[in-house]
Parts: structure tokens; sequence; C-alpha cells
RNA sequence: GGCCUCAUAGUAUAAUGGUUAGUACAACGGGUUUUCAUCCCGUCAAUGUGGGUUCAAUUCCCGCUGAGGUCACCA
């Protein structure tokens, strides 16, 4: 059996989003899995839709995901180059061979009369196919600024589709598909096959909208005497709402804004990767060493998969937890850089992973940092409308609560060993001296020590806040009343 | 319009020619000394439709419906 070679081919016409980026993770997990090779080819034929910078962009998010490429840019291979812009040679090679074996013809026919056949069908409600139209005379000949079509001899074809299982396609499928267009550029349709048979490409991935041009390249192979790859159709990732396929239009983001918004990206990864399939148990959380292991093409959904944020939200906050947890609360630490609020830059590395020690269970993304936070940073305003409209303080009176307060001051006060313990030891003796509920006495505690929507349990809340700082914002709040 | 593909809860999916059709996200309810979250427990919720084969069909076959793709000098 030969080396599997895998290879992800996009066009450099802006980011990767959430909508193609799976066949880039399947291709490096198939080749991974097989000890063989994935390749990064940049498709820039068309000089039209080229956006300046998008390379930078592919490489990024590839590289953020963990899809290091064994060939390509920057690292280069045995079968370069592997920009097709700087192909042109090879296609130039191959097209020879087919005008020399009568395969393929340049048509000098306009567009503008193209286009009037094409309406002619379309009003006639068939479909359009080029070769009833073939010029009575072809010329198989090269000329500068004339398009050269493939000459197709229809037949039926039958053939597997590692994901759709097996296919059949009759005449009909097949048409003189343009191969070079009139500026000497290469078509996708016949550049991809050359590419590929030249680096060696055994199984080829792409989405599902290829799949009706397949029997056309399935005659381009045989015309050129290449062994079929295996072909590999992904199907779409649909967008929330409606039942097209998620693009740029329906507002898919980009794969590495997701960094910016506090994504790990191993969650990212193990999300993408589960969209579509699954391995057959109930396990969600995947690191990218057990999708290696235990991907497989047969498992594949043949249906499209509806992206749903939430749910990588979702794993994203197991991601965090999972990191924090078995890895440790540095680990996780190395990866907040960028995302404290601004009032933490003061404090020391120390401080600041004792502050995420306490709050990273209930992170979602790590963005969250900058707004679950900041009270740990800096003194909070005093809003006595928080205190007067809490569900448990409200049917308390001004003095009742300044009452508290000042117990409260005197009890911490006197706390001498600061630590989680011995602080739930005195919220403890609190609660039963005030004969009050953990409810109103920690909910005023709280308030009055964060002025925060939510806040970790009281006791680590003050722990980490230290001695001086809670009582000076509790003697704040005692007399602002 | 031709050709092609797809079809299990709101979403992602599992399973089998015979099960109470499983799991996760979401939603809802409850528990863990306040809040938010984690964690735990529970509730709701699905085999698109009509035939056929079969003792038995969600599973196999056919029609229908619905959805998507494609029919570019774009990929």
């Amino acid at each position: 059996m030969n080396k599997v070679v895998t290879r992800f081919a996009p066009s450099p016409t802006g980011y990767i989003h959430i909508g193609n980026v799976r066949s880039a993770i399947y291709p490096y997990l198939l080749a991974r899995q097989n000890d063989g090779d994935f390749i990064l080819r940049i498709e820039d034929t068309d000089r039209e839709r080229y956006v300046d910078g998008a390379t930078e962009l592919i490489e990024d998010t590839l590289q953020w995901l963990g899809l290091e490429w064994d060939e390509g840019p920057e690292v280069g291979g045995d079968h370069g180059p592997y920009f097709q812009s700087e192909r042109l040679g090879h296609y130039h090679e191959y097209i020879k061979k087919l005008l020399a074996a009568g395969r393929a013809y340049s048509d000098p026919t306009p567009p503008e009369v193209i286009e009037k056949y094409r309406k002619e069908c379309s009003e006639k409600k068939i479909p359009f196919l080029y070769r009833n139209f073939r010029p009575e005379k072809l010329d198989f000949e090269l000329h500068e600024g004339v398009p050269v079509r493939f000459l197709s001899e229809p037949k039926e074809y039958d053939w597997v589709d590692a994901v759709m299982g097996p296919m059949h396609a009759g005449p009909e499928t097949q048409d003189d598909i343009i191969l070079i267009k009139k500026d000497g550029f290469p078509t996708y349709n016949f550049a991809h096959i050359i590419d590929d048979t030249e680096m060696g490409v055994t199984h080829v991935m792409r989405g599902v909208e290829y799949l009706s041009s397949t029997p056309n390249y399935l005659a381009l192979y045989d015309a050129l005497g290449i062994k079929r790859p295996v072909l590999v159709s992904l199907p779409h990732i649909l967008a929330p709402t409606g039942n097209k396929k998620l693009g740029k239009r329906d507002g898919a983001k980009s794969v590495t804004e997701y960094r910016n918004d506090g994504v790990l990206h191993e969650a990212m990864l193990n999300y993408l990767a589960c969209l579509g399939w699954n391995d057959g148990t109930e396990q969600e959380i995947y690191t990218m060493e057990e999708l290696i292991k235990k991907f497989s093409l047969e498992k594949i959904q043949k249906s499209g998969a509806r992206y749903d944020e939430t749910k990588l939200l979702w794993m994203n906050g197991q991601w965090i937890r999972r990191i924090f947890d078995n890895n440790g609360a540095e680990a996780l630490y190395n990866r907040t850089a960028g995302f404290w609020p601004e009032s933490a830059d003061n404090y020391s590395e120390e401080y600041r992973l004792r502050v995420l020690s306490v709050i990273y269970d209930r992170l979602k993304t790590l963005s969250d940092l900058g707004s679950m936070t900041d009270y740990f940073f800096k003194d909070p305003e005093i809003d006595t409308d928080m205190l007067k409209s809490n569900k448990f303080l409200k049917k308390m009176s001004e003095a009742e609560i300044e009452d508290l307060l000042k117990i409260t001051i005197s009890t911490l006060s006197s706390v001498e060993n600061w630590e989680p313990d011995s602080l739930q030891e005195a919220l403890n003796w609190l609660l039963t001296e005030t004969d009050k509920k953990p409810a109103e006495l920690f909910s005023l505690i709280r308030i009055a020590v964060s002025f925060a929507p939510f806040s970790p349990a009281l006791n680590l809340t003050l722990d980490v806040l230290g001695k001086s700082v809670t009582l000076a914002r509790l003697n704040a709040v005692a007399r602002s009343l």
C-alpha cells in the first residue's frame, strides 16, 4: 500500500470560516492516522478573486488549529511549487499531450455566443451541454488568448465515493469543459487533477458540491491515463437558520476570530471534527491524538450538519475546565494573555492566577475574564440601588443593613488566619450570631464587596481579595448608608 | 427543467430485521449554605409520507414529499 497523501487546497479569496475548515481537518487526520503526508496547496488561478494576504490568513488558521502541513508554502517539499500560479508550465505540458491525442481543442467561440446557447437551453428547459454546440472543425493547436476545452467522449461511469457510497453517472453528465482559460491559466477542473497527480495525492477530499462534476474528472483521469485517487465528498455545514450551506454571507465568522473571542483551539478542533462525524461511541471530548486515532471516513455523516455555536461554547467551557483540572492552573493561565480587564494590568501574575483559580469554572470563553473579574482589581463603585433591590435585602431596613455590616466588619477584623476555611468558619459564626439566612447575609456581603451580578463562593472571593481590601470595601459601604 | 445527493427529538448524533429508539447541546424543573457558573438528579422531545417484502421494518425495496447540490473562461 502506498503512503497516504492528502491535501487542503483553498483559494486565497479570504479567511477560512467554519463552513470550509473541515476540508482541512479531515484530510489532516487521515494523513496523520496513516503516517502519511498532508499538503497545503494554494489554488490561485482566478486572478480576479485573489485577495492579498489571504494565504497568510489560511496559514494562520491551520497553525492555530494545529494542522501542520508537511509540504506547501513556508515549508517547501519535493513536489513544489505549491501555488498554482507558479505551475503554469506543468499544466501546459499536459494540455499539449491532450491536444496531440485529439482529446482537447482550442475553442475561439466568443462568450456572447456561448451565452446565447446557454439561454436557448434554459428556455427549452434542457440541460446545457456545450458539446452539442461544438464547432464542426476542431483546432488541435494551442493559441494565445484562446481557451482550450476537453473533447469529451461521454459514457457510463461507476465509482465509489468514500462517504456517499457507490455512484453511477450516465453520459449526460460529461461535457467539453474548459481546461485552460483565455488568460492561459488552468481552471480548477483541470489544475487540481494535474496537481493531485504530480503531488501523489491518494485521497481527494472536498465539499459535496463537486460530486456532480466528478464524472468529468473521471473522464479526464482516463484521457490522461491517470489512476483515480480515493474520492471523498464532505457534506456541507449548514447555517444556523435556513437550509443553505454556511458561508460568509450568513455571517460565518473566520475560524481565527473565535481565537480572539477566547475560544481554545482544542475546543474548536474538537467541535468541528465532531460536526458530522463520530466514532460510534458516546464520547464528546476528543484531543487531537484521539481524533487521529479514531477518525474514519466511513463514519462521516452523509447529510449536512447545522452549525450550533451554543454547543461550541459549551465545549469550550469543558476544555477550559479540562485544561485547568488536568494540566494545572498555570497551563490555563498561559492562555489568558490579552483577556484580562485593563484594571488587572498592575497586578502580579500570582494574584491573577489566584483570581483565575476561583473563577475558571464559570468561564465559557476566556474573554469572559474581562467582565467577570474587574472587582478583583479595582474597587467597585458603590451602587446602593443594587443593595436595595436585591430580593433578600429589600425587606430589610437601612439600619438593619448597617448593623449587619458593622458586625461583619468586626468579626472579619478578628480573623487572623485569612484563608478559605477560617473565613467560612467566621461566616458561619456570623450566621448564627445574627440569626440570618445565608441568602440574606451572604448576599449583602457579596454585593458590598463586589457590586457584581455574580461572583465565586463568598469565602473564596474574600480570601483572594485579602483582609484589608475586604474591610475597606465593607467600611466604605457602611459609611455610604 | 435534466442529472445527482440527502432524510432519527429544536440541534448534533447512536442503535438494531424484534430494545421502554440511547447519548450530548438547548429548553424546563430540582439539589449542592448567597449570586452566576460548575457538578449532580429529573422532565419535555425523534425514526417525513404512502406502499411493498417479512411472523416482525426506523432498519431492506419502490413511489411521493421535503431539503440541498450541479448544469461558469469560480473554485
